[in-house]
DNA sequence: TCTAAACCTTACTTTAAAGTCAACTTTAGT
DNA sequence: ACTAAAGTTGACTTTAAAGTAAGGTTTAGA
């Protein structure tokens, strides 16, 4: 239940993008890895997932790049953040029948709605999130990081 | 963003000691083990986590076992997420410095506090469910998974 | 006080995710 | 058409998490 360093990276890439979008350039494979300190092979690995994905379009050839297929304001962290770990295996079934629909979707063991339940509630608290407005948070780092000490003394009151 | 295998079982055998609290007993590991479908060891190693941190209780000996350290009214999945995973490394700021508290405390890189508020944001909405509410889930899956698929229609809708 | 049941702890093995590399395909400009 | 820039794809390597095993420590009861 933590953001794999797939995960942080795309969303890192897609503020990269929208920043760019504001002034109507695009960005190459080069550029993005650059800026965000990975290999180019990785960004473009991201890249691809998000590409088919829908969240970004491609143009090839030597004036070729990146860009958001949509306005940051419609796109939600939930859809980000689904995509990047999409490939990742579910650990419960795994263990189980290893057949996903045997206990995703028919709910034929005890413990499977919680869980399909946990993540319901996180994407739910995704959802609400887009990113515009994860980059008026950037913007306003100072106030954010206090707005998260507030927050974090009244989790641990309730805890 | 998921839950792993060890936050997932950990989380299972929470739910076991919390029915088996309804009637005043204790369990045993092979008890526990055996009723999850893991080994003895793995069953130990979570047990031994969750007791580090408080939230069950164990007793040595020959009538020994483990029981929950606080009512099930009183144990956030906050709590249990966060233990779980506790041990795992933090993605971005084994990239950078490599000294944790460079970015998480001081904000010195721009992303992280969007990477903290989103973990902050999942901690909330873990908060606001304790063992005793999983333990009604479980008892009445049914009308869960029925609630799920609604829930799941409007976030659809709303990306 | 001796023993067996049961928990505690560390080290090791296995497995899956993350990241890298290299060859291929497409496209804009000359 | 040719070429160089740039995206696409699949195979390979590395690394960290998950699970296992074995020995140690504590305690109740005979």
């Amino acid at each position: 239940m933590k953001i794999s360093a797939q995960e942080e990276f795309g969303l890192r890439c897609l503020l990269q993008l929208a920043r760019a979008q504001a002034t109507g350039e695009t960005l190459t494979l080069s550029q993005i890895a650059g800026r965000e300190g990975i290999s180019v092979a990785n960004a473009g690995k991201l890249m691809w997932i998000l590409n088919k994905a829908g969240l970004v379009q491609s143009q090839r050839g030597i004036k070729g790049g990146y860009h958001l297929a949509r306005p940051t304001s419609e796109i939600h962290l939930n859809q980000v953040i689904s995509v990047l770990d999409g490939e990742r295996v579910d650990s419960h079934c795994k263990s189980y029948a290893g057949v996903l629909d045997a206990c995703v979707h028919t709910g034929d063991c005890g413990i499977r709605p919680v869980i399909v339940e946990l993540h319901q509630i996180v994407a739910n608290a995704l959802a609400g999130i887009t990113l515009s407005q994860l980059l008026d948070t950037e913007a306003n780092v100072d106030a954010t990081l206090h707005q998260i000490q507030i927050t974090k003394q009244r989790t641990e009151q309730r805890a």
